[in-house]
DNA sequence: CATAAGTGTATTATAAATAAGTCATATATA
DNA sequence: TATATATGACTTATTTATAATACACTTATG
């Protein structure tokens, strides 16, 4: 069984996902780019690429990471290199912690950080 | 018709997904949060968001940044408020090229930048 | 030790995304 | 002005993602 679904996102999503869309049409329109040529590039079709501008929430996130790479759009840093890095680090936070979090400890938690 | 698809993608997109993934899980950890109740509060299953912290590039990019959102993982700026003002910022870029750029120039174009 | 809770994984149906195609419109170029 | 090209929007067939569910396994707590 599945919801009628139609889901609601938060302002800051929506945001966001406009934001990334108009830095890939605007970086894209700046390498003389056509939507078509984008998509071939990405290995999709132009009818997603548009959807991908204007921030559609329901466009794969990896179709969204492909024409942003393609056009030069860096996620998260602006400093390519660093990412594999960061995911290193992050893996390091990660073993820190028990191996695995099957239960919320009942004992009292400070939550605020 | 429908291509049987199966898509590639490149390794930046690949790396910046698995990123994102483990970061919200991270975060997720941290707040004492599981994966059942970070899926409730971001409106989806639990099992898209386990596929979400595995770097799934199919998921959708709605669900991905409503989860990163609800843990505190912030995406482009470390800081939330300039969300808006880069928005608008890009905005004006667009504005300044002309209206729709339908054609491609034909005169010779500097296309290094 | 028994119980409760969380995770990981798999299965199945259904809903949604996507590809491909078409058409109207706008714009740059000749 | 005529032509070629790009965009935006829409439609339809099909693929894919997703929700719901179930089960084995692990860990914390009583």
């Amino acid at each position: 069984m599945v919801k009628p679904t139609s889901r609601m996102y938060s302002t800051t999503t929506r945001e966001a996902l406009g934001l990334i869309g108009q830095m890939i049409r605007l970086a894209r329109i700046e390498r003389q780019m056509t939507a078509g040529e984008l998509a071939i590039r990405a290995g999709f079709s132009r009818d997603l690429l548009q959807r991908i501008e204007r921030g559609n929430p329901g466009s794969s996130i990896g179709a969204v990471f492909e024409a942003a790479t393609i056009v030069g759009v860096n996620l998260f840093e602006a400093d390519p290199p660093s990412l594999m890095d960061q995911r290193r680090a992050t893996q390091g936070r990660l073993a820190l912690l028990p191996r695995r979090v099957t239960h919320k400890s009942r004992k009292a938690v400070n939550d605020d950080f």
